[in-house]
DNA sequence: GTCAACATGAAATATTTATTCTAAAAATAA
DNA sequence: TTATTTTTAGAATAAATATTTCATGTTGAC
């Protein structure tokens, strides 16, 4: 059970591309030219102008508002709006998805809600898969695994990732270490980092003052640094190698599934990479 | 190995990027909301107007267009292009990604690894959302809600959940107390008990053997039990309460997401469930 | 408190962009 | 071929959108 908005949006796209490829015979020239254009790479539609797209399909503008009227709309415009809506469904705004849904205010309604949190999962997930890419994943990988410890920083709200982190990389034989602030304070599980080390931060808006402080007192020591935060900002973009992922919350519970998942394929990645380094030594 | 195009706008839109989270500090009120929202949703800056985004955001156009200048822009509309770009660039370089085309080894069984976990935690979610039924989250959920104090049993393959779980129980003013064997052993925790508690076992196949028999001591006791598992067998079918979740795995690694979903879910609605009991009650 | 410097939003203006219109070019049919 | 219809491109117009300006509000230093 999706919920109205979403569905609505995504199947106006999916309606739109089947008409524009059944009608396709029935096309002029220019209009055919339009179609295939519109059906190959719907996101320049949503992006461009209907000169610039005029320009690069080979039509004057003129030809795409005759196109768009050919399916129903007013004009190019109402059209575009649905390529613009698709684009930011299926990329990242899920914000609105989620808001729509909490205005129904059924919240009591338990499959439903369950609903909500699955859909923001998946959301969170999708998400994850478009924004963080290869070169980032290796580089930070490398970074844990050429450490000599990896160092764990976890505050409450993401002590939970945290955790999933260091097991992952323990199992795969990659030494880790959580500070977790437990039974005492950050500062002297601290003491344990060397120059050799990298610390991985994992840090939700509002971050945690101990976990900034920590950051900054690895980075004095001169550790490798990565961060994992859903809001990049100073000093954590200063670190060796960052990832900004952005998970959909649901009445202010916020979702770690993107969190978990990259955390998980970091691990792996590092794991992979170290037991390709010890063979080549040995 | 990307177009050199691509890789010069997406260049650009790192760049700002970071230079926004450099700057942030010294930012003006509204500036600092336009910076905070469009790091956070850079899509809704490429796909929307200055005006409708000013409005989402609770500032001026104006703010908007000096937003852009103060990072060196003509304008606003100069700035959006940078988020445009990157919005094609990054949805190309995914249909790379896909077709595995032009990318080097390591990088390209990263993209693929990165993509197949993603996808398996979609699987679980989505198998989550036909396996669990409303009227189980209800019948845990009041088990939890009605207890004096929830004690959650973590092994060590579980022990992430388990955080997740007691971390969201806690912020909704369920009591709850982690059973994670550490500095000692399960055995001695297990002293705070009581017949009118409730404890979750978060167990995965193979079971750790401590689990099983904390299990069984907390059912001696007279506590009402609850149990997730990936593999429902005695003792734990007795339970008051159970689940089933199937998470998909991939080379051996289990995803975590159902579960940590599942924890959620439960927390949330215990939480409301405790929240009405006591407006009730005073 | 007073002043200066800066930040802000509303409205005026400029610019870009979409849309409509029309004459001419193709395509079609006889 | 010629008459008729459809398609098209470009110019004229309309609409949307960005930008500038400026009066007013806010902040911080003295």
């Amino acid at each position: 059970m999706q919920m109205k908005y979403d569905d609505s949006s995504d199947e106006a796209f999916e309606a739109l591309r089947e008409q524009i490829a059944e009608d396709y015979e029935g096309l002029s020239k220019r209009l055919k030219l339009i179609a295939d254009f519109s059906l190959q790479d719907p996101s320049a539609i949503a992006l461009n102008t209907a000169a610039s797209l005029g320009e690069e399909i080979g039509v004057a503008p003129s030809a795409l508002v005759r196109f768009a009227k050919h399916f129903g709309f007013s004009g190019f415009s109402e059209m575009q709006a649905i390529f613009r809506d698709h684009l930011q469904v299926s990329s990242t705004s899920y914000k609105e998805r989620i808001h729509a849904l909490a205005e129904s205010g059924a919240t009591r309604d338990t499959g439903e809600m369950t609903d909500r949190f699955i859909e923001a999962g998946i959301a969170s997930l999708r998400d994850l898969q478009h924004s963080i890419s290869p070169e980032h994943i290796e580089t930070a990988a490398k970074l844990m695994a050429d450490a000599r410890i990896v160092h764990i920083l976890a505050q409450k709200r993401t002590f939970t990732a945290a955790t999933y982190l260091a097991y992952n990389l323990s199992r795969l034989d990659v030494p880790a270490n959580l500070l977790d602030g437990l039974g005492g304070t950050l500062e002297q599980q601290m003491v344990t980092v060397s120059p050799e080390d990298t610390v991985v931060a994992i840090s939700f808006n509002p971050s945690a003052g101990e976990t900034v402080e920590a950051f900054e007192r690895a980075r004095d020591i001169g550790a490798r640094t990565i961060v994992i935060t859903d809001l990049a900002r100073a000093p954590f973009i200063h670190a060796d190698s960052w990832f900004q992922i952005s998970e959909a919350s649901v009445d202010g519970f916020r979702s770690l599934n993107a969190t978990i998942s990259l955390a998980l394929i970091l691990a792996i990645r590092a794991g992979t990479m170290c037991a390709e380094m010890n063979t080549e030594n040995s």
